[in-house]
DNA sequence: GCTATATATATTGATATTCGAATATCCGCA
DNA sequence: TGCGGATATTCGAATATCAATATATATAGC
């Protein structure tokens, strides 16, 4: 069971909390994406994802080459409802990230 | 301004995270009424009280020998709305603590 | 098997967080 | 002015977190 502290704590870091609500919009994420689109470092942003899975916040999914990350299906409304406040107040920033994301070259190919 | 992963910092802890709840339902706590509430000690419930307010999560009053906590007004809507969201999904856990404070001798009145 | 790409993990050092204990401050009242 | 209750702050130790670097694993294509 999820705690609610915990959860805020997954949240209470910047590239945890905007890695989730990009994927929370994107339905899934690879690694790649993500590098793209927060402008971070390879082991940061997967380091981050691991401890967001571990908590039970996303899930990850291997195809070919590349790990999907998305929403854990066990996720209670209550966070999705949190997610979703978060995402409403912070459209602007979310929206700098989305056009990283769209100007991205060779991006891999849902399949 | 504040920051959605600064405010998620801070209800990353369990003491904070129940003082917020329990101060936005209440209007307004001392910190004596805290300790009893959530059964901890003074300096580590004044202790994350004033984060809090540094945090602007929080404001303070003096009224005679009591400090009284209650939200900042400068807190903002999807702040207020996440912690409504919080409070309805852990009515149980905060029912515990009403009933503490009910229970409790002494209790300072507001005057 | 070899190589390139994508991702994960381990290690290290710096920094942050948390707590309990002790102490300080502030207020009301005698 | 002095005392007691309420609250705040400081200090040190234990622990957690973080970023950067290096290394390991997995997969695809040849």
């Amino acid at each position: 069971m999820l705690e609610p502290a915990q959860f805020f704590k997954c949240l209470a870091d910047e590239t945890r909390l905007y890695a989730t609500l990009l994927i929370h919009q994107q339905d899934e994420l690879c690694v790649c994406e993500l590098m793209e689109a927060l402008d971070d470092s390879q082991p940061k942003i997967s380091r981050h994802l691991a401890q967001l899975r571990s908590c039970g916040v996303l899930s990850d999914t291997r195809r070919g080459q590349w790990v999907f990350y998305s929403m854990a299906k066990t996720l209670p409304e209550w966070a999705l409802e949190i997610l979703r406040t978060t995402q409403d107040a912070n459209l602007d920033r979310l929206k700098i990230f989305q056009e990283k994301l769209t100007a991205m070259k060779n991006r891999p190919q849902c399949c």
